[in-house]
DNA sequence: CAGTCCCGCCAATTT
DNA sequence: AAATTGGCGGGACTG
């Protein structure tokens, strides 16, 4: 009966808790504050109680569009969200110079205009092997998937769609699944950061996203947003799990927090509600908006109004806020037993 | 049942 | 060889 991993039910497991996007944001909310300058894999995986593996996804991601910058071994240099508006603008640059405006529309059976396979041609033998590796790297595929936002004309993409679009013409199922998982991961960041809305496509009604124009965000110097529910500590529990970094499955939140899993979509990101700083001020296609449904109408959060979920949201922020305070104070180093 | 996507094995790279 | 990175996808979780 010792089933090593016991968390389907009684281990008071909540998957959401453990999303990337929550982890994006709660990574964000980490770093992002004065003084900040250099991140360590080691401390974040310490600091969000999370495994080492996490932090890559989100690091990588987060590369991708800017916000941070590969320095060396175990150190990253954080950028800011000051950076993502220029990343976004290369970016823009890059896929229009390449072909990234002929992706139509979202899923059709017909053969749809792809994009040649991910990035470019291969160079004939051993031309770049950093670029081999790149070639299949989250990070790449989170600016491709960004360019493919910027440069089609197209204002909702599915997955399935990007995903085909940025595999060549791979029908291979296998690939596909593969492709669309990794797209998950990056939908995922990218919603917690606002950057782009998961909607209902029109025609299909199957799920699909749209880039949300209005990544506003202050330009690296207040995005502090909320700090009024920063110091709420007293969600009746003690830091118990003292981070998680390598169990498999021990890091039970206290009853309090699973309680209540069903938060809406935390969207809303790092940024402040009142600031009207915008980052990506419009990098639509040809700076031309398209027009019925202009995105310039800065998203409000119109979540399906949970109020449990509103609430749920906030106290989770507040909570995972104090939470990495307090461990980035004791650095968990002597946790041992 | 169709979407989601967590988790962590283990291969590729670096140190 | 050890430590870092990080593909990859099985299969658990949602709604």
């Amino acid at each position: 009966m010792a089933s090593r991993d016991s968390r389907t039910k009684d281990a008071l497991y909540c998957r959401k808790e453990k999303s990337l996007g929550l982890l994006c944001t709660n990574f964000l909310r980490l770093y992002d504050r004065e003084g900040v300058d250099s991140i360590g894999l080691d401390a974040s995986a310490l600091q969000l109680g999370v495994e080492r593996r996490r932090i890559y996804d989100i690091v990588n991601i987060l590369e991708g569009i800017g916000v941070l910058q590969k320095k060396e071994k175990n150190q990253y240099t954080w950028k800011g969200y000051a950076a993502v508006s220029g990343a976004l603008e290369v970016l823009k640059e890059q896929g229009q110079k390449e072909e990234f405006h002929t992706y139509i529309t979202n899923v059709s059976n017909d053969k749809e205009h792809s994009l040649p396979s991910d990035s470019k041609a291969e160079c004939p033998d051993k031309c770049s092997q950093s670029e081999h590796k790149r070639e299949k790297s989250l990070g790449l595929l989170t600016q491709n998937f960004v360019k493919l936002f910027l440069c089609s004309e197209a204002e909702i993409i599915s997955l399935d769609g990007a995903a085909l679009a940025l595999l060549g013409d791979s029908l291979d199922r296998t690939a596909m699944r593969t492709k669309i998982r990794r797209l998950y991961d990056i939908a995922n960041v990218f919603s917690s950061m606002g950057l782009i809305e998961k909607v209902r496509d029109p025609g299909s009604g199957k799920p699909a996203f749209r880039w949300t124009s209005v990544g506003r965000s202050g330009n690296g110097s207040s995005i502090a947003s909320e700090d009024k529910n920063r110091k709420r500590r007293a969600f009746g529990a003690d830091i118990t799990n003292t981070s998680v970094k390598r169990c498999n499955k021990n890091n039970a939140l206290t009853t309090e927090q699973h309680q209540q899993c069903s938060s809406k979509e935390f969207v809303f990101g790092p940024f402040s509600p009142n600031v009207t700083t915008v980052w990506s001020h419009e990098t639509r296609k040809d700076g031309q908006i398209q027009n019925s449904d202009s995105p310039l109408c800065a998203y409000r959060p119109q979540y399906s109004n949970k109020a449990v979920g509103d609430l749920f949201h906030h106290y989770t922020e507040a909570w995972s806020s104090w939470r990495g305070e307090a461990e980035e104070k004791q650095q968990i180093e002597h946790a041992s037993e």
